[in-house]
Formats: structure tokens, sequence, C-alpha cells
DNA sequence: CCTTTTATAGTCGAGATGACTCTAAAAGGG
DNA sequence: CCCTTTTAGAGTCATCTCGACTATAAAAGG
């Protein structure tokens, strides 16, 4: 960025693009939005949107979220940066370069589709067709980085509401994974790493169990998980 | 990116910001620039420049390199995109979005001072004083990433050169983390991790070492460490 | 020749991990 | 009302890994 004067530079359009997961009846949805116009008109899409003068792209991700799924509160979930997609020609009208985040929901309130009047629907990600632009890369890009980040953060308490059940962290492990875990002991990794959950006073859950209630849990004050939460069956193939 | 006609948006400048790496003389050392004209007349900064209109970001930030540096191979390095900076402020003159990457040079070729007549050098990490704008923040950022990935990927063989001791694999780790490790446990880690390293053929380093001669290796066909390379010594404190 | 230095092999105990079994506590169906 | 089903959670056990450590080999330097 040495010495530029004010006319060295082409101008882009800044925008960004969000992939918002969240964990529907045991499956990994992702919001979409349906576009109106061309091109790409019919498609589905990652919601998204410009950046304005005068915000950054973390607050613009804030803002859109929270106009695509109608949430008051948005201050609180996680939402982090994934990186930013600058081919030139990924746009067909102009050039755009957009930043991607990914935003973890714990539930799943219907979108009421947002500020610019298109449709907005959950989707599972598994048939979450071919998305307009690249965001079909970016999509699979946010899937591998959530998936990579079990491992070391305890991200996946943003999947869960504020009180959960042991169970209910495994699923959110064995449904990006998309493996199956054993139980005792995942509850044993879980509770032995401190800082990932603490159990709720004096409380179990009760009239919705088939089977023995289970106790709740809260997410706990650490964000990094040390030693990591390993996922296994990666046996035998590097990369 | 819902409906947007042309005159929507604000025109942002965007450029690329490198963390160029390397490690000499045991110590970690970056690349920078000192700039000539205000803002930060005289600071030393990371190179970049700006993304041209029919360029990637990507694209835009390899040639920044081969500029930058003088190197006329930068096709082969390792270069990775860290994040984007978009707070409305930190270019005083205007708005810029900025892309910043982290490249990781094995040995480390004096600049020379690169297109844009500003003079470029290696200073070491510890030492790289108050950067221009928010280079402190991307060069923390930059390290922070090189750290955690030297434990889940084989990116410590980008440090070296093309054959290397596993001595000098050992100190990439060690001066990037800022520890001492366990020799004879790092040797049995490193080769018991597959694809990681393989001996060459026949050969032994003799002249330069003040010890018994080092095995050369080069650097293996894997990408991703499985099981990691755990940094150790956090213990006690999450986070 | 002896000390220093670095590479490499090997040992050993503590702790983590994967596979597995067993019991507890609920719902549901006859 | 009992019995099956289902899920939670405790516990066991052999294996593997990891950190700490010792020992030996092969060079350079005095």
């Amino acid at each position: 960025m040495q010495g530029y004067d004010k006319y060295a530079f082409e101008p882009f359009a800044v925008t960004v693009d969000l992939a918002v997961l969240t964990i529907r009846a045991g499956a990994l949805h992702v919001l979409l939005v349906e576009r109106g116009q061309e091109p790409y008109a019919g498609h589905w899409a990652l919601p998204g949107g410009f950046v304005l003068p005068d915000e950054s792209a973390e607050t613009a991700a804030r803002r859109e979220l929270a106009e695509e799924t109608g949430l008051s509160d948005v201050s609180g979930l996680h939402l982090e940066q994934l990186r930013t997609y600058s081919e030139p020609g990924r746009d067909p009208r102009m050039r755009v370069v957009s930043v991607a985040f990914t935003a973890l929901l714990p539930d799943a309130p219907e979108p009421r589709g947002g500020g610019d009047a298109a449709e907005a629907r959950w989707l599972p990600y598994d048939s979450a067709g071919p998305l307009a632009f690249d965001h079909d890369r970016i999509l699979a890009d946010a899937h591998d980085r959530i998936g990579a980040q079990l491992e070391n953060s305890c991200l996946a308490t943003a999947f869960c509401p504020p009180e959960f059940t042991l169970g209910e962290l495994q699923q959110v492990y064995e449904t990006v994974w998309g493996i199956a875990l054993d139980r005792p002991n995942f509850r044993r990794k879980v509770l032995a790493s401190p800082g990932f959950v603490e159990p709720v006073p004096g409380a179990a859950r009760l009239t919705g169990g088939r089977g023995k209630p289970a106790a709740l849990y809260r997410a706990g004050t650490a964000t990094a998980l040390q030693p990591p939460l390993l996922r296994p069956s990666r046996e035998g193939r590097p990369e």
C-alpha cells in the first residue's frame, strides 16, 4: 500500500455473504434465499448484501443476518469471518469482492423472508442444490471450516439452545461430521474438558424424552478445547 | 446480494497486505517496507498494494510478493489467505478493504527494495515496532494462524529448504511457538506421521555440523497431519 | 586424546483412547 | 400392570500415545 493516489485504483463493490447453519431434526440446514432477478433468477443463494460506507464487513454481516432471519437479538450468536472471494468473474455484472461469514444458530426459527422481499428458507445442507454465483463453494468451505473447528473449539455449543443435554451436543458433532460417535466416550471427553460445559444446578429433562431423563448443561467459559476432540475414521487417508 | 443495481453501493478500494515470514538465525523474521509518504511516512508497513481490475486477490498477492521480494519463482511457495480487514477508519484517506495473506519462505534472500522504490527489509518479528495502519494486528493474527497451523498441517516444511534435517524442522516449531521441544520425542512424532517427511535416498550432512551428521529429509506428500502435533505447555490455561 | 556437541535409538510409567458391558430411569403397548 | 423399548450414564479393560529420561554414535575443537 505504498504511495497510491486516489486515482490509482479501480473501485470494487464489496459485499458480505452468509453461510448460516443450524441443526434441524438431526440434519444440517442452511439458510437460503431465492433470487428474484437475473442473474440466477429462481436459484437459491446465500443471504448477503452490500457493505455500507460506514460499516465494517462484520457489522454488515450482522445487519444482514438480522434482516434475513428476522431475529431481534442477533448480537449474541456466533458469527465468524470465513474468507474473501474475489475471482474476477464471480459476478457476471460487475466486479464484486465478497467477504463470507459463517453463522451458527441454535434452534431454527422460520425466517420471515427478509428485507429484500425474496423468499428465505431453511434447506437441508445435503439437498442445497446448485446455488447462484460461487455460493456452492462458499457453503462447502463453511462446512469444512465448521467441521474442523469442532475439534479444537467449544463451537458446538453455538448450535445448542442455552440449556442442552450431552446427547444434543453429541448430535451436533455427529451431524456436522456425518459419523456416529460412541456415547460414553464422547461424554467422558466433554466432561474432562475444563470449561466446555457446566451443569445446570438442579435440573433434569423429563417430558420430551423417550428414555431416562438427561442432565442439562450450559456452555462453559472456555472457547478453546485443550486437548482437542479429534474426529476418528480418517485412518489411512492423509489429506 | 439480492437485486442490487449499479448505483446502490459505495465503491471501495481493495488491497492486499502480505505477512511474509521466514526464519533467520533461529528467529522469526517478517518482510517489511518503509513508507515514504504520508500517512505513516517513515513507518514500517507490511508489503502490499492494490488489486488490479482483472486480478483475484490471490493473484495480486502473488504479484506483489514477487515485486517486493525480487524472487523470480514465487509460484511454488506457500501463500494463504488470512482474513479481510474492513474497519471504516483503518486508512485515514479513504475507504480501503484489505485482504491479508500469509506467505512462508524457506531461506531469506535479502529483498531488493521492490517496485515502489521504498526500502524493503527483513526485521525480527519481536522487534517489528509499531507498524503503519492496522498492520500490527494483521501481523499478530498471521503469527497466531501459523502457530495453530503447525499443529494440524505439514506447513512447517514451507519454512525449510528443499532438503532439511529434522533438527531444522524442529527449530521451525520452536521458533514459531517460542518454546523448546524434546528432540527424541519430536523425531518420533514426525517420523510416525505418514507423508510428513521422507528421507533423501542416500545422504547425510557433514561439513557444517558441530556434532554427528544428521540425515536429510524432503517434504512429504501429505498436507494434513493426522494425528496432530500438539504444542504443550498450555496446561491450566484454557484460551 | 579428551571434551563438547549434536543425532539417533531406546526405555518406562502415566494418562488418554476406543470398544465394550452394565445399570438406571423414563415411555409405550399389550 | 408388567414387560419391552429407549436413552442416560457409570464403569471396565487393553492398547496406544506422550512426556521424561538415559544411552550410544559420530562429528568438531582444543
